[in-house]
Formats: structure tokens, C-alpha cells, sequence
DNA sequence: TCTGGGGTCCTAGGACCC
DNA sequence: TCTGGGGTCCTAGGACCC
């Protein structure tokens, strides 16, 4: 018999914290939150907090502010984006020089395509490679598709390995909640909880015509194949091409003053059209994001005139947009997007 | 205690064209 | 005078994920 397909799912144990940790090893032990400028007076959320700061209830997500009042006695860190993302460079050469093919799905993870007779010992293989190479623990999913590695992922946290296939997947998903799938949230899980399908084997037995007429044509039958363990089986390590690049800030104070949130739309803009040169794509579409104080959020966007990547052009539309929106109450946050020529080759 | 920043994909209605 | 469908593009918003 050939030796089988398998798909691997790797996922960094406390990925912030841990880069954070490793350069700061006097801090090892102490709960440590990490989220913004560092200052948990400021507005902003946690972006990892360590197993001893989750041992106060603060997780990621939540507000700085209230991570303080729970764990006045953590060590507030600001986020360092070029360390994590150096340090998830390292970890995907390292993931590269191992006989499987690397599909990286975000900072900490990566799903890794692999032909094997022992997945258990190549995962193994993985975890130590990582450690050694960059002294960070990981967790690896094994699975028969990309839905079951990373399901797999949960069950193996912390520093583990755990394999979730066809023969096992209703005996272990059976009885959870449907938001415990991969693509189902609070939101659908309690509209499918009206319709009376609480559990993932509620889901698999469900009709996928009712659920698309609930859901829509797409997503209805997909949540029905989520629950039933079917995924995509192809890992590929074709470079991620971004379809969009937006950047958006929360002011520190609501502003009111439409001069200042021009302003403050221009800058963003200007950085959006940095983004797109950097790309060497022609930015198809602009768009502007509004939240108002009461946490309102509103879009707009146009499809411009023609592809550009001209800075000035960019600027223009962003400003026009945002002249169609109200500012006559406090903003809270503004964002501009640019979204990039669909890639419509051989469509 | 008010709730970051950066993304992706889907849905649905209206416009517009043939 | 009334009544068609099909296809595509545009736009706003919802939901989800890391």
C-alpha cells in the first residue's frame, strides 16, 4: 500500500508572548499581556496574553483596560509587529527545509502537505525542528484535510500532537457545538441554535437545501460539509497574492472636526498608496471606514475611473468618499482600503 | 471596561445591457 | 400595452479568522 497524503497543521504555542519572553527571559513566570503601545491606559486590546496572565481571565481580544483591572500586577508589553513577523520568517525556513510543502496561513501557522507512513513521527519531527531552530513550542494537527490538521491543532495545545481523521471525526465533534468548526462563529451558531441544531452532529444530519435557503447558496452547504469533516485537501506554496491593503486608526479621543478627519483620511491614504506601489498592482477600488463613537461602523467605496496606483489619485477618492459620509457626530476611528484588479487571468 | 488592526469571502439588491 | 429572462457590475454590509 502507498504511503497516504496527509496534511499537517502547525501552530506556534503563545506565539506573541513567547517571541516577547524569549528576549525578555527575567520576565518567564510573571503574567504578561501584550496589546498596543503597552499602555493600558490607552485604547486598544490584548494581542496575546501569557498562561499566567490567563489565569486572571485576560485573553486576547480583550480590552487593556480591563486585562489591568483583572491583572494589576502584569507586565504590560507594546506589540512589535517586525519581531513577530521576523520571528515567523525563521520559523518557516525552518518548516522549508523539512521534506513537506509549506502553506502559510498567517504569522504562527502554517499547514504543511506531506507523504508519509508515520505522521505522528513527522509531527514530532516538526515540533523539535521548530524548538531547535528557533526555541519556540508548537502544536501539529494531523488530519485527512486542512479542516481536520486544523481542528487537530485545538485537541494538541499545548506542545502536543493529535490526529483527527475520517475514522475519529464524529466521535470526537459529535457532541461539540457548532462554533467549535472552523468558519462557524457565535453569529451562525445561534441562528442554526433557532433552527434547533446545537451540536455538530445536529449539523451533519441537517438538511443542505434548508440551510441554503437560511444561509444562502453557498454557505448553507458549506456549513453542512464543515460539520461532516470535509475540507480541502490541496496544500500549496504558490506566494499569497493580497487582494486588498487597508490601514485604519482609533484616535485616542473621538474627533469631530471634519478638517481633522480629512486630514487624518489623507495620511491614511497616502500610506494605503505606499502599500500599492509596494505591490506593483494598480489599486482598482478605494473605500473608507467610519466608527463613529457609539461604535457605529459604516463603509463606502468607489471603483475609480481606471486602475492607478498614483498616490494623488488615491487621496482624491478617498476624500470624496468621505465626503459622503456623516461627520457630523464623533469618529472614533477611520480606515482607507485599496482593493487590488481581481485576478481574473484565464476567467 | 468600552470594544485594535489587517485581512477574506459571501449575500443581496439595484443598475444596466442584450 | 404588457411582460420576459439572463448576465454582469457596483455597492453596503455581515460574518469570520488571526
Amino acid at each position: 500500500m502507498p504511503a497516504q497524503d496527509w496534511v499537517l497543521h502547525v501552530d506556534l504555542d503563545q506565539f506573541i508572548a513567547a517571541v516577547e519572553l524569549a528576549r525578555r527571559p527575567e520576565l518567564r513566570g510573571r503574567p504578561v499581556v501584550v496589546g498596543g503601545e503597552g499602555d493600558p491606559g490607552r485604547r486598544a486590546v490584548v494581542a496575546t496574553a501569557s498562561y499566567e496572565a490567563r489565569e486572571f481571565g485576560v485573553h486576547s481580544g480583550m480590552p487593556m483596560k480591563l486585562a489591568a483591572k483583572k491583572c494589576p500586577d502584569a507586565v504590560f508589553l507594546p506589540t512589535d509587529r517586525a519581531a513577530y513577523e521576523e520571528a515567523s520568517e525563521e520559523v518557516m525556513e525552518v518548516l522549508r527545509s523539512l521534506p513537506v510543502v509549506v502553506e502559510v496561513v498567517g504569522w504562527d501557522e502554517a499547514f504543511l502537505g506531506a507523504r508519509t507512513d508515520d505522521p505522528e513521527g513527522l509531527a514530532t519531527q516538526v515540533r523539535e525542528a521548530v524548538l531547535d531552530g528557533t526555541g519556540l513550542s508548537s502544536s501539529v494537527g494531523i488530519g485527512d484535510n486542512k479542516l481536520r490538521a486544523k481542528t487537530a491543532t485545538g485537541f494538541a495545545k499545548p506542545a502536543g500532537v493529535f490526529r483527527l481523521t475520517a475514522d475519529n471525526w464524529a466521535e470526537v465533534m459529535a457532541g461539540r457545538s457548532t462554533d467549535a468548526l472552523w468558519g462557524i462563529g457565535s453569529r451562525t451558531s445561534k441562528k442554526l441554535a433557532e433552527m434547533g441544531l446545537r451540536t455538530v452532529a445536529d449539523l451533519a444530519r441537517a438538511d443542505p437545501d434548508v440551510l441554503a435557503e437560511r444561509f444562502g447558496p453557498k454557505m448553507g452547504p458549506y456549513f453542512w460539509l464543515l460539520a461532516n469533516g470535509a475540507g480541502d485537501t490541496e496544500v500549496s506554496d504558490t506566494p499569497y497574492v493580497p487582494r486588498s491593503r487597508s490601514r485604519e486608526v482609533t484616535f485616542q479621543e473621538d474627533l469631530t472636526d471634519p478638517a481633522e478627519l480629512a486630514e487624518q483620511v489623507r495620511q491614511l491614504a497616502r500610506h494605503v498608496a505606499q502599500d500599492v506601489v509596494d505591490e506593483d498592482r494598480p489599486a482598482a477600488r478605494v473605500g473608507v471606514k467610519i466608527r463613529y463613537a457609539p461604535f457605529i461602523t459604516k463603509t463606502r467605496s468607489l471603483t475609480l475611473p481606471a486602475p492607478t496606483d498614483a498616490a494623488e489619485e488615491i487621496e482624491r477618492a478617498a476624500l470624496e468618499v468621505l465626503a459622503g459620509l456623516d461627520l457630523d457626530q464623533p469618529v472614533r476611528l477611520l480606515g482607507v482600503r485599496a482593493e487590488f484588479v481581481a485576478d481574473g487571468a484565464g476567467r
